[in-house]
DNA sequence: TCTGGGGTCCTAGGACCC
DNA sequence: TCTGGGGTCCTAGGACCC
């Protein structure tokens, strides 16, 4: 890991990525009000993306899209190609990858870049400028880059200068540029907080920079000492280039297109929910042990149940069964919105064989063992030590009637 | 005619153990 | 008869982000 103080990081960050990639393909849609949108022949489709035509007619994300259209009656919808969008993503983290290993993907359309030892200081920017301009001319694609010596600083001002920006934020600028924004322009602070934040007089970044660390912490918990600091310009979180290879969930919902009470249609979407995960989960050569749904009801509530199991599993069938016994515990026939299935506490196959090997499928064989010697040492001694000392039976016996016990099962 | 789908991290209460 | 406090695991929900 680098060095924490003296950085230079940038955040990369696409410019409404979707709607550009779709452009690439097809040029014609240059110039003119586009939108991305889930689903566009279904009535509860939503804005995903939308370029900045559409944005100025004020076309925005999630607006359900017959909003969109009475904004903006020329504009132009087509559905998702996430394939497409997998694709771009990669090309684009290749080229950032010429520059330094030092990448962080944080999601499909940004990430991070420690470049404090791939240029000398003074050709920052001009790396800055020619990543971006590589980006556009090989891909056709715009991103704007924030440069500072952090990364919250940086993903700051990659948002400050839109589309293909380049904007340098520096710790002596934070007074200047940071502080007079209103507390809810800071990233990690959304609605609810500002709401809370405002509530105790703090309105910009800078009354949160002032604030008093125990007021926070006593209204956002550990949050609110963390988000002090960032407002400070302090955040010394290193770029990780391995961090996105350690994903803990995978999980697949879906909206139908009317509330359902109908128990068929229920298990065919649940069982297209746990394929989708199983194919997912192939693909990352990795099981879960825990299986969680997602249920919404027609109110927009929405619950989730989670189990864990004792083992870890990986096919539909087995996600399938676990999803199915906690919809049939918690449903009360209300009519249902979405269903989604999750798993969770997931881990790499190589790994889970090794704790299967070693471990798990020991402890069983011993308990087994316990399990059928268990019998005839109750009727042996009128009682049932397993009570008495659990699995532990390489515990020091701690009464003569253990010893007994010990002694006994040894043999 | 309302509001998708994919995630991460944190909190809080109860069970259980020491 | 009444009694403490810390730690971990499990489950559910909420906030936030893209």
């Amino acid at each position: 890991m680098k060095a924490t103080n003296a950085r230079i990081i940038f955040h990369l960050d696409m410019n409404s990525f979707y709607a550009s990639v779709e452009t690439a393909y097809n040029p014609a849609y240059r110039g003119k009000p586009l939108a991305v949108a889930g689903n566009p022949e279904e009535r509860r489709g939503i804005i995903i993306t939308s370029n900045y035509e559409a944005r100025a007619k004020g076309v925005k994300t999630t607006m359900p899209i017959w909003e969109a259209r009475k904004l903006c009656p020329e504009l132009i919808v087509v559905g998702p190609n996430f394939e497409r969008y997998r694709m771009a993503s990669s090309e684009i983290f290749k080229i950032m990858y010429q520059v330094t290993p030092y990448v962080e993907p944080v999601s499909i359309d940004e990430g991070y870049m420690d470049v404090t030892d791939a240029t000398p200081p003074s050709k920052t920017v001009e790396l800055a400028r020619n990543l971006q301009a590589k980006i556009k001319k090989e891909l056709d694609l715009p991103c704007s880059i924030g440069i500072a010596p952090n990364k919250f600083l940086a993903k700051m001002a990659s948002d400050m200068k839109k589309p293909m920006g380049i904007t340098i934020l520096r710790k002596r600028d934070i007074q200047n540029v940071l502080w007079p924004l209103p507390v809810g322009e800071m990233y990690g602070v959304g609605k609810k907080t500002a709401e809370k934040l405002n509530g105790i007089e703090i309105y910009t970044i800078k009354d949160l920079a002032e604030a008093d660390v125990y007021q926070l912490k006593q209204l956002l918990g550990i949050n609110g000492e963390r988000l002090k600091n960032r407002a400070n310009g302090i955040d010394l979180r290193p770029v990780d280039p391995d961090a996105v290879n350690d994903f803990k969930s995978i999980g697949s919902s879906e909206t139908l297109p009317m509330d359902t009470t109908d128990e068929q249609e229920i298990r065919a979407l649940f069982s297209s929910l746990a394929a989708n995960v199983e194919t997912r989960l192939k693909r990352k050569n990795a099981a879960g042990r825990t299986v969680q749904i997602t249920v919404r009801f027609h109110d927009r509530k929405t619950i989730t149940r989670s189990k864990k199991l004792p083992n870890f599993i990986e096919k539909k069938e087995d996600i399938l069964k676990v999803a199915l016994e906690l919809f049939n515990q918690h449903w009360n026939n209300e009519p249902i919105r979405l269903l989604g299935v999750t798993i969770q506490d997931i881990e790499e196959k190589q790994n889970i064989v090794h704790q299967l090997d070693l471990f798990t499928y020991k402890k069983d064989a011993e308990k087994e063992k316990l399990y059928t010697t268990i019998e005839h040492l109750t009727e042996k001694f009128g009682k049932n030590p397993f009570v008495e000392i659990k699995e532990e039976i390489k515990d020091q016996p701690r009464t003569s009637f253990q010893k007994d016990f010990l002694d006994d099962f040894r043999k």
